[in-house]
Formats: structure tokens, C-alpha cells, sequence
RNA sequence: AGAGGAGUGGCAGAGUGGUCGAAUGCACUGGUCUUGAAAACCAGCGUACCGCGAGGUACCGGGGGUUCGAAUCCCUCCUCCUCUGCCA
């Protein structure tokens, strides 16, 4: 979320930028953002100054014990009634309006850096560069959902039989090209000079209302009621929480780390016509890259990520191209994200595989990540993250656009990781 | 899972109802001394919010309560330790 001060001192910006998301009516929003700040502030000061009264009264009161003046002491026990009842009458008014500015706050996206597009929807996405060409396939190619069930690679049937719609089984060769992948990107982003993580799946409600998941998104979470626990969406939500409420020094940054992780999406109302196979699941398996950095440096940083998964997907020889994604597009923490899209042969789309984002201070305001600066005073350090990458999409395009028709050529760069040249 | 114990400042550790934001030691910062360093000595040393400032308020694992007043008492949750049980 936002910081109230750099809205008061950035008003004029932060309208700016709300207007390029297309965000309704910006300057309301904000003026009563600062409205309630100011209400938050009045009745801070009002109820400092009550317990400011009561502190001094209580002060007397054991003065007055002390040297035995017990009558006197309990008439000033009495005075301190009316004060009591109005410190909690304003104690409750103060958490009202914190809780409602709050909830303003997280209304407000983050602002959109200069160099994001204007632009309503996916259709204003800037294309910033394609690589690769379109695959020729041969005659009778196949989608990637017929494939897997003529290799027998990977079964939607079995995963409805255990779990339901969205839980595929990988099997056999589609296991190990899977189990592959991981590890190739893992090993890639070791190169890089990342730190694996092996974080917990599960996370608690603290966690989820750092990287905003909580409360706003609840429903896209599987729940686990008796334990209050949610599965994560993604790996940068435990990993990100690593360092909630942590100040980082120097010897520490930038923070580069990188985990592999099943993520668990409901996808509620996201099923549509053209979702099938490996387009959209339930559970599916990503590497995520997290970096963490001093706020001059992050789109340095920003550019070094887009670089490594760009390097990954020409290692897999998998033409794709990279979105610099519109106001109208923008998630809604980031201020800036680029979006890696692999063409898928068959199906002849382009599939989102990665999404790039620098969230700026958005996310570390609400995680309290921070550093010192020169005068020991407290700074929010930048967030980033990206998919590096989500397998499933990976794969279908590998599938339909590696397809022969004596079976599935795989990339050379996965050999080494799963032992075999082909399906089929 | 049951029984018992514990959670205090960067760390260690005192404090069981009253000027406690919190003793003391270590660490850290500045100074004196020294050719330099160490030692010794002196001083400083948490965070957040409000305020131009003086200053005020809050924070002793989290939340709630009792009280004129809570680190201290009560309730609840979390975490850690010990013992018992169970288990990959």
C-alpha cells in the first residue's frame, strides 16, 4: 500500500497515476484519504492529551497512598472517572478511523512508473520485442491436450478421480520432463547468483496480508479452516515474508533468492472456453525469483530478471515475446511488469509463462522490509519478483511445438535433466 | 496430543502493582589519554506516531480484560524448552 505522507506530498503524481490504471474518480479517493488522516491525527492528539491527564492523575494518586493520604487519594480516584470512559470512547473512534483508513489505503494501487503505456486492457500492452520464429508443424499436429493423452503423459482423468477438475497426474516421462524443467530452472537461476528456498506451502493469515493476498483475495486461496492456514498461490509469498518486519544492512543486499514451489489458485470464475489443458489449473508447479533491493537500483534489477527468463526461454528454443504491460493491465501492487509470452503451436496462442514486476515501496510498506539510510533513519527497500518459470504453459508449448510425427523432440538444454531425448 | 516451564532493548539478563522506556553487563558511537592501537575513564546509545518546538503518547511475544495506575494480576492465542505419548 501507499504511504499517506508521500500521497500528501505526491498529489498531484499519485492522481496522474491512478488516472493511467483508469482508476474512478482519483482526487475523491485521495482527498478523503487525506481527510481521514486528518481526523486520525486530531483524534491521536485528543486522546494523547486525555491519557496525557490520566497518566498525571495516577502519578498523584500513588503519591497520595504513599504518604497515607487515603481519603484524598480516593477523591482523586473518583475525579478520574469521566477521564477513563472518554479515553476509551476516543481509543475506539481511533480505531475506527485507522481501520477505515486502512481499508482506503488498500483500495489504491500502486502507481504506474512513466514509462508504463496508457491503456484499458490486455489489447494496449506494448510489445517490446518477439524472438524466434512460429513453428511449421507437420500435418495432423495436435493441441497439447491430445498429446498427453496419446503419449499418456499426464492424466486429467486420474487427477479428477483423486482430487477433481485441475489436478492433473504426471506420468512417466511427463513426471521426469517436469521434474527436469525444475531443475534446469532452479540450476539457471543458481548461475545467476540466487539463493534457493525451500519455504513452507502452507502460510498463515500474518503472511498473506503481507504480500496482500489478505484480505482482498481471499477467495482465490485454498483455505484450511482448521488450522486457519492457506495453501500459497505462489512461492513469492513465503518467500517475500522471509523478510516482513526485518531491517536489512548492508552485507545483506540486494537479497536474491529463488524456490521452486507447487502454487494452489481456486481460479474462481476463471474457466471459460478457450481454458483447457495445461492453460489453467488448480496446482501447477513454478519457479519464482524474489529480489529485494536498495530503491535507485531496482530497475536495474527489473531489467537483469526480464534478462534471465528471457535467457531461459531461448535456451528451451521456445519463440516468445515480451509485453510492457498498460496501465489498464497492471496488477494492481506493481509499478511496472513485463509479461513473457511462449507461442503455442497448436493452439496457435500466446501463453503468459512469466510475469516480471518491480512493486517499488507498494509491497514493502506493508511488509515493513526496510533498510537504514546514512542518518539511521528507517527506508523502504524495493520488492520484485517473477515467474522464472511456470511450468504447465511451458510445457504445453514444448509439447505442440516440439511435436513430429515420430514423437516429441525435447530442447537440449533438458537432456542432461531428464535423461531422454524424446516422446514417443 | 498430554503435563510442566519460559518468552523483557542488538545480545545476555534484572525487575512480580506506583516517577519503569525499563537496573546491570556486553556490543555499538563519540570523546579524553596515546606516536598509533589496546586498556582505562567520561558521555551517548530502541522504535513508531503527533507537534515548528518544548514536549506528549504508545510499545516488555500477539490480542483482550481487571485497576486511579500493569513488564508485573486475569483470560486467550502464538512460539520455544523439558518430560510422556504418537509418528514420516
Amino acid at each position: 500500500m501507499l504511504l499517506v505522507n508521500n500521497i500528501r506530498d505526491n498529489k498531484v503524481k499519485v492522481i496522474e497515476g491512478l488516472k493511467k490504471r483508469n482508476f474512478e474518480n482519483p482526487s475523491e479517493a485521495i482527498d478523503r484519504i487525506i481527510e481521514t488522516d486528518d481526523l486520525r491525527k486530531s483524534t491521536q492528539g485528543q486522546l494523547d492529551q486525555i491519557l496525557a491527564d490520566g497518566n498525571v492523575a495516577a502519578r498523584r494518586i500513588g503519591q497520595l497512598m504513599k504518604e497515607g493520604k487515603r481519603k484524598e487519594a480516593e477523591e482523586a480516584k473518583k475525579a478520574t472517572q469521566e477521564n477513563k470512559a472518554k479515553s476509551k470512547e476516543l481509543a475506539d473512534q481511533l480505531k475506527e478511523i485507522e481501520n477505515d483508513l486502512r481499508i482506503q489505503l488498500y483500495d489504491i494501487p500502486n502507481i504506474p512508473n512513466d514509462k508504463v503505456p496508457a491503456g484499458v486492457g490486455e489489447n494496449d500492452n506494448e510489445v517490446v520485442m518477439e524472438y524466434g520464429d512460429k513453428p511449421d508443424l507437420h500435418k495432423g499436429a495436435m493441441p497439447h491436450w491430445d498429446l498427453i493423452v496419446k503419449y499418456d503423459i499426464i492424466d486429467f482423468e486420474l487427477g479428477n478421480k483423486i482430487t477433481g477438475a485441475g489436478f492433473p497426474v504426471y506420468k512417466g516421462k511427463g513426471a521426469r520432463l517436469q521434474r527436469a524443467m525444475i531443475n534446469f530452472f532452479l540450476e539457471e537461476a543458481l548461475k545467476g547468483g540466487y539463493t534457493e528456498i525451500q519455504p513452507p506451502i502452507l502460510i498463515n493469515e500474518a503472511s498473506g496480508l503481507g504480500t496482500g493476498q489478505l484480505p482482498d483475495k481471499e477467495g482465490q486461496m485454498y483455505h484450511m479452516t482448521t488450522d486457519n492456514l492457506y495453501a500459497i498461490p505462489t512461492a513469492e509469498v513465503p518467500i517475500t515474508n522471509i523478510y516482513r518486519d526485518v531491517i536489512l544492512d548492508d552485507g545483506q543486499l540486494p537479497v536474491k533468492n529463488v524456490g521452486y514451489s507447487p502454487c494452489f489458485r481456486r481460479e474462481a470464475g476463471a474457466w471459460g472456453a478457450n481454458v483447457r489443458g495445461l492453460n489453467r489449473l488448480h496446482q501447477f508447479d513454478k519457479v519464482e525469483i524474489v529480489q529485494i533491493t536498495y530503491p535507485e537500483e531496482s530497475y536495474k534489477v527489473l531489467d537483469e530478471m526480464v534478462q534471465h527468463v528471457q535467457s531461459l526461454l531461448e535456451k528451451l528454443e521456445l519463440p516468445y515475446r515480451m509485453l510492457n504491460l498498460c496501465g489498464g493491465d497492471l496488477g494492481f501492487t506493481s509499478a511496472q511488469t513485463f509479461d513473457m509470452e511462449v507461442f503455442s503451436g497448436a493452439q496457435k496462442k500466446w501463453l503468459e509463462v512469466s510475469s516480471i514486476s518491480n512493486f517499488e515501496t507498494y509491497q514493502a510498506n506493508r511488509l515493513k522490509v526496510r533498510y537504514k539510510d546514512e542518518n539511521g533513519k528507517s527506508q523502504l527497500l524495493h520488492t520484485l519478483n517473477g515467474s522464472a518459470l511456470a511450468l504447465p504453459r511451458i510445457l504445453a508449448a514444448l509439447l505442440e511445438n516440439n511435436q513430429t510425427e515420430e514423437g516429441i523432440v525435447i530442447p537440449e538444454v533438458l537432456r542432461p535433466y531428464c535423461g531422454f531425448d524424446s516422446i514417443g
